[in-house]
DNA sequence: GGTATATGTGCCTATTATGGTTGCATAAGC
DNA sequence: GCTTATGCAACCATAATAGGCACATATACC
């Protein structure tokens, strides 16, 4: 895939370590390293997942919409893939031939078992894990230098 | 991803029901509706990966290397896909923030178990499995028209 | 040996996805 | 009303993907 769920997976645990003080789309950029308008581009597709809220104005910025524990990588998945596809099928096999005309409906009922593995584990992980994570990982670094 | 999972797939399930018989790139693209010079260019990232082998001159074409119940969906998605990634992460977070410093890290981590729950469901299906569930599917559809 | 067949692969093109960027209308706080 | 900040459209550059052509190479058969 792309890097739109590391990315976005990125500003939702960066709000959850700001502690429910909002956010600006420049402030996560710069911990991003990158434009604004793109991270205000997947905050948008966040807020309409539901996954967080966006104040305009003045003291506005964006915060998670519900606790960090109840927002799974699933959700960030699913938020941003449009499809929720990994694999895709082959447009037009040949309905001539048995395997052209069936395999793809075979196929289809595989992925989706395979897929629904990768879903089920990426809903074991919430933002409060990825944050949590993150300040292990601090404390750690901290002794080494 | 991209549909060369499938087309790979079909072109693996449709060796297994030609019966040890070669199969041309020609024949194989009439079957998945495309150009025989795609369907080489998988069949060549097939035999490298050791799931089939091919014949030149005249006579000749594409055979299964071993036995469709050994080789795995798995072994297919491996044999295509360079990487063998569904996610990425991004290049350059912010090493002066601490999320954008170690964020990729933690995540990685989650990936990788999320990738491994998708490889090993794609494990369990074997080409064995599909060329069964397409003759499965000829079988109905006979009924039916 | 010569011809027909078929693979292997390099190169080209068109389309689409992705990431990055700019600009501006809109909303909210002071 | 000024400043801050989002929402969103438009645009560009690059890369991936699918599709296709050409040709060198290898093999079988006569």
């Amino acid at each position: 895939m792309n890097t739109r769920l590391a990315v976005a997976t990125h500003i939702l645990t960066f709000l959850q370590t700001q502690a429910g003080q909002p956010a600006t789309s420049e402030l996560i950029a710069s911990s991003v390293n990158t434009n604004p308008s793109l991270i205000r581009r997947l905050l948008s597709q966040l807020a309409r997942a539901g996954l967080t809220v966006s104040q305009m104005g003045s003291g506005g910025g964006a915060l998670l919409a519900r606790p960090a524990d109840r927002i799974t990588l699933l959700d960030v998945y699913n938020a941003i893939d449009d499809k929720g596809e990994v694999f895709a099928l082959h447009d037009q096999p040949n309905p001539q031939c048995p395997v052209g005309r069936y395999v793809n409906a075979v196929l289809k009922a595989r992925i989706v078992e395979a897929e629904k593995a990768l879903h089920d584990q990426l809903a074991q992980t919430s933002i409060a894990d990825m944050a949590e994570d993150v300040v292990e990982q601090v404390r750690l670094g901290a002794r080494t230098g």
